[in-house]
DNA sequence: CACATGACTGGAT
DNA sequence: AATCCAGCCATGT
């Protein structure tokens, strides 16, 4: 994570949430290192819209479908999260606590 | 080079 | 307890 682009850091830390879990943007910002950068977590997922990433797995700490409107539908979001047993209501994510994986303490 | 923007967060009021 | 304000860093103009 030094010359590589911060969005390429963030897929990959994406890429690896587990089926069925759901992480918030602080929690990747402090596992890149960048503490309070949270804003450039978000703003990398932007990019990651057409490719790979499981962006729909990255919601704000109050588990809210915060980037739904950025899928292109924001349907998208929700029904991804549903289909893999996540409950998603009023575009926020049910037993949040539960289902939060947090890199720094699950890879760490 | 300086200002503005952005899928957030936490402390302050 | 709910809302507001300011800080945070990277990218674009």
């Amino acid at each position: 994570m030094d010359k590589t682009s911060f969005f390429q850091d963030v897929y990959d830390v994406v890429r690896l949430i587990p089926k069925g879990r759901v992480t918030s943007y602080g929690a990747i910002a402090n596992y890149l290192g960048t503490k309070g950068s949270s804003r450039m977590v978000g703003w990398a997922l932007n990019s990651s819209i057409g490719k790979d990433i499981p962006a729909h797995r990255v919601v704000n700490r109050s588990g809210l479908l915060t980037g739904k409107k950025h899928f292109g539908d924001p349907n998208r979001m929700q029904e991804l999260l549903e289909k893999e047993g996540i409950k998603v209501k009023n575009n926020q994510v049910q037993d949040f606590d539960k289902l939060l994986w947090d890199p720094i303490k699950e890879l760490f």
